[in-house]
RNA sequence: GGAGAGAUGGCCGAGUGGUCGAAGGCGCUUGAUUCGAAAUCAAGUAUACCGGUAACGGUAUCGAGGGUUCGAAUCCCUCUCUCUCCGCCA
């Protein structure tokens, strides 16, 4: 959410990032309603001053006098409550507005019309000879992954991870917990299924809902989170902090519909129902250089942790059309996944500054002593199964096999190939 | 799923129609006392928005929403959540 006030005073930064990331917001029919909500909200609060004041009067008066006034009052009783009634629809369109008005991408932020401009920053790694079999082709060859049957079972988009497929997978995630453990940050095994008000506050609602599973004919206004983030940003919702900054890292299952993508990345486990993730997520002061200290903090332990896997990869800085409503700065890691013959997305590191912190009403006390919102930032650590494509396919051998990397023989029994 | 109890400030807790933003206590802050501390005493101690240079004034907020009333923390309705008991259950 955003401060109506910055609108107020910069509408023109606010038309700009509207046009950039194409949002369903209006700056002028916002400021247009913002001065009719401030004027009835004025004759609101005079109207009802004057009824108080009465009100308080009123006990000391003889029952004559009382009788008298109460005809006034009623008069101004009724007024009153039509006023307050258009106040409050106004109002909620007003939220309602709001809600869709954009953060401002910082001024390192490329101009762009959407992920083909995003402009590639940092690349690691060597990319190995492509031996020519696909993570299907190995998944099946060695039982790791059973994509026919998950369809069978669950519908499109849907997969089984077997014996060493699903070892793996697990394992990379493990790895993930104890890798951000070690970095000081807190486990978090959050709630999958939310409200509508971690979905809003987190900024999915409004505007994601046909991507977000619901639970809508028994239990209405529950939702089955598509990140952690969801849950452990809405874990201080409505608090005022006392000590920041706070490091997660959450681990939960994602699920996403994947409304609109049909005949995009069918292949495989790129674009799938359900994946498991660990996420990092930041708290911390209101405070640019402290968010982009953190932003850093975060690239980097994606970044040392896929070093630490040995996967190549790409950071791209993500441009003004295909960034999110309240990013205001974002990097996508990309990691080379040799069937694609290119770089896929596997990581998403994003500064909202007090977007989210704004709907969540997550605050603390500043220095001064005074009370203000939290800014918040969250980066993957890992998503699998997306990460076994890159890390089957990097490390398929001439007999078939496929090494593991170093990092996760510990989380494998100290197993050393999967064949 | 059935039956009952409850939700008040940072915390505990009083308050069944008016002068209640809300007693009292705890906590916290400041001052007095003390060599210092404890104890004691005194004063202060919610948030948001609007107007004002400020002092200050106004409005809203007692789980959420609606209703009754000149006036609601207090009465009525709906919902959410918590607790206790019963049932079911990994």
């Amino acid at each position: 959410m955003i401060d109506p006030n910055s609108i107020r005073e910069n509408p023109e930064a606010y038309r700009t990032a509207t046009k950039q990331k194409r949002a369903n917001f209006d700056v002028d029919s916002f400021l247009s309603l913002d001065s009719d909500y401030k004027s009835l909200k004025q004759e609101f609060e005079s109207k009802k001053a004057s009824q108080n004041k009465v009100s308080k009067l009123m006990p000391t008066l003889s029952k004559e006098e009382q009788a008298k006034l109460k005809d006034e009052m009623k008069a101004l009783s009724a007024e009153i409550k039509e006023i307050e009634s258009k106040l409050k629809e106004i109002e909620a369109q007003r939220e309602a507005m709001l809600l869709r008005a954009p953060g401002i991408p910082l001024k390192e932020v490329p101009e762009g019309k959407d992920d083909s401009e995003n402009k590639e920053v940092e690349k690691w790694g060597d990319i190995p000879e492509y031996l020519g079999k696909d993570h299907v082709e190995l998944g099946l060859a060695l039982g790791l992954i059973d994509i026919e049957r998950g369809v069978k079972v669950g519908g499109s988009k849907n997969y089984f991870l077997k014996g060493d497929g699903a070892r793996l997978h697990h394992a990379v995630l493990q790895y993930a917990l104890s890798f951000l453990y070690g970095r000081g940050y807190t486990v978090m095994e959050p709630p999958h299924i939310v409200s509508y008000d971690a979905m809003k506050g987190t900024s999915y609602f409004p505007g994601g809902e046909e991507q977000a599973y619901s639970l809508d004919s028994r239990d209405p206004d529950k939702y089955l989170i598509g990140t952690s983030e969801v849950s452990v940003c809405s874990y201080h919702m409505n608090e005022i902090l006392d000590e920041l900054p706070k490091r997660y890292a959450g681990y939960s299952p994602c699920y996403r519909r994947e409304a609109g993508t049909y005949g995009k990345d069918t292949h495989g486990l790129y674009r799938i129902h359900q994946f498991y993730k660990v996420e990092q997520v930041v708290v911390c002061e209101n405070d640019p250089d402290i968010s982009m200290r953190f932003h850093n903090e975060l690239l980097n332990n994606a970044k040392d942790f896929i070093q630490s896997l040995n996967l190549p990869y790409r950071v791209v800085i993500v441009c003004t059309g295909d960034m999110g409503l309240g990013q205001v700065y974002k990097h996508d890691i990309e990691c080379w996944m040799p069937s694609r013959n290119s770089y896929g997305e596997t990581h998403s590191c994003s500064t909202f500054y007090d977007f989210q912190a704004r709907r969540l009403n997550m605050r603390y006390k500043n220095k001064e002593g005074k009370l203000e919102f939290c800014h918040t930032l969250n980066n993957t650590l890992i998503a699998s199964p997306r990460i076994l494509i890159p890390l089957l396919e990097n490390n398929q051998n001439k007999d078939g096999t496929i090494a593991i990397p170093k990092a996760l023989q510990p989380f494998m029994g100290g197993q050393e190939v999967i064949k």
